[in-house]
DNA sequence: CCACACATGTAATATGTTACATGATTTA
DNA sequence: TAAATCATGTAACATATTACATGTGTGG
């Protein structure tokens, strides 16, 4: 059952900052990598099953407490730099909206310009967390390392979450000009 | 065996412009809805299948070609429409170049200004496909209809690539400064 | 006539999510 | 002590890609 590259990719990433439970791993990816990954409870765990055979995480000192925390081992460290200089593998694009949009034609101006205000809300609330984010990663002593490399990504966020406020705001005056004619 | 709901969007979609084959449906979806959407042949023919079996496409006169042309319904077109109106369920961000760059400490200086390197030629390639596209769009009568909605996706994609664009610069400048600290 | 594009379809494989089953720990 | 959260793991299902097998039409 070769679990993919990708997510122990992520998780191998996530456990070279600290070690984590199953759990706590898919929160942390869910909060701070939220905005450009994701894994579920169903490839978390069986990748981790899967990295500790090959002995790239090992099961911390499982004391008293009944929940398993997994840490990275120096061979980890080596395997996840190989798979972090592996050329980034593009997933194939699946844009509901702009799928939708295309075909606006069949569906009319007025779903269309409901389709460009939601983008326009998301667009708008990604940039309001994004700009927490980049508080909080200045507040936070442990990444000192990380937290320039951090930062591109949040300014990447950033970036695309204006062009998508600004064309969508272009868009909806399109839409008028569209729907009065 | 339930093909995707939105795999069947796509194609009922493309097949409201004109009838196709299925080879050809995966060459205009690549060629056109390319920037935001992907269907691979294995999903296509069986997709096809089941909407034929659903009566929502059929194929045309068979008569003397052995390759067989699929056009849509009345039904597929009311299908289409309801589909479409469905709320665009946004598919799971898996961006190779933002997680390795995340993890650009382990990673190194670098091979994250190749990273960023490639995504600003990557956005630079796109953004002048785009605009030949544009052009391509005006060009021609039959999409009279459909221009100014697919125009509004081809200015996203633009709007998108600028920003990558852009942001790439910056990074790059960024990463200058880290290097040689 | 040979290479290449057109065309169809299936099978193996990969990937990934959701729901289910189960239970411990914390907090109000 | 009841509810919420933390925690693990599996199974069923959904989705998708790639490779394979096969054949037709067309241009050089």
């Amino acid at each position: 059952m070769p679990r993919s590259d990708q997510s122990q990719t992520a998780i191998l990433g996530a456990l070279s900052i600290m070690p984590m439970t199953g759990y706590t791993l898919r929160q942390q990816i869910r909060d701070i990598l939220g905005h450009f990954w994701s894994e579920s409870l169903g490839q978390i765990y069986p990748t981790l099953a899967a990295l500790e055979q090959q002995k790239l995480v090992q099961r911390e000192v499982p004391g008293n407490s009944r929940s398993t925390t997994y840490s990275i081992t120096p061979a980890g460290i080596t395997r996840l730099r190989e798979l972090l200089a592996e050329s980034p593998q593009r997933g194939k694009p699946r844009n509901g909206t702009m799928l939708r949009l295309f075909f606006g034609a069949q569906l009319g101006p007025v779903a269309c310009r409901a389709l460009v205000t939601n983008a326009l809300v998301q667009a708008t609330d990604q940039l309001a967390a994004l700009q927490r984010e980049r508080e909080e990663l200045f507040g936070d002593a442990t990444l000192a390392a990380d937290a320039p490399y951090i930062a591109l990504t949040i300014s990447a966020g950033e970036h695309t979450a204006r062009a998508t406020i600004a064309w969508a705001n272009e868009s909806l005056a399109t839409l008028a000009r569209l729907g009065s004619s």
